[in-house]
DNA sequence: ATGTTATTTTACCACTTAGTTATTTAACCT
DNA sequence: AGGTTAAATAACTAAGTGGTAAAATAACAT
């Protein structure tokens, strides 16, 4: 139950109708109704959508009379993007091993080849 | 059932476990049963989060005797981190904010201070 | 052939998640 | 007060997750 930040978020993010609402979050604080429109899903669907992003951290809510409109709070992304950082040699590396891989492949041709 | 890869991805990482199983594999491959090591689970358990790794394309798994070393593949990270790499300017600009109020609680301060 | 070690699979459990419909709350407008 | 709009909550369901213990597989070692 105590599931800790770095879990949360990405959780958060596991859920492409939840990355949707971020990026459109992105153009501005916005109402639920609004932020709803896009999906085929009931407004109870997206509340709790947002009551996961709410619960990381990821958006607040105000209040504007009957709307409670959203807005990003991207601070914990900042985390998680430190996260995965730490990995960046390991995909970069093996891009550098296809990069290898196709030297290799290039100088073994040209014994045969021959024709530059 | 077809979840997108970025969610795959997500939800592979949303668990302390397996990101702790990923930093182990940072060292190099390694058996199972010396994955598992670390942690108060039993091996299938530790089986199953393998399973999610793999699944996820964040580790694949070698074949030795009777042991099936598993290898780090850093690759869909990349895509996750590019996902990511999006709100930079959204928590950079909040950190911004947070400047401010501070510069603006120290101007505030001033007139009353007095003492520098 | 028999045993041992490494790992997976099966069957099960409690809990969570993502969705639904129906109801309720909150604030606005006459 | 009564009606409308925005959103949340409640109650339910189907499917997924994370764990277990026990059994099955696979490859090695005698």
């Amino acid at each position: 139950m105590p599931a800790d930040d770095l879990s949360t978020t990405f959780a958060a993010l596991a859920d492409p109708t939840r990355r949707a609402i971020l990026a459109r979050l992105t153009l501005g604080e916005t109402s639920v109704t609004e932020l709803a429109k896009p999906f085929e899903m009931t407004l109870p669907a997206i509340s709790k959508h947002l009551k996961v992003l709410e619960g990381a951290g990821l958006i607040r809510r105000g209040r504007k009379a009957q709307w409670r409109p959203c807005r990003l709070q991207a601070g914990p992304l900042k985390n998680a993007s430190n996260w995965i950082e730490q990995y960046r040699r390991f995909w970069e590396e093996s891009l550098d091993r296809l990069g290898d891989y196709l030297n290799e492949l290039r100088t073994k041709e040209k014994p045969d080849g021959e024709q530059e």
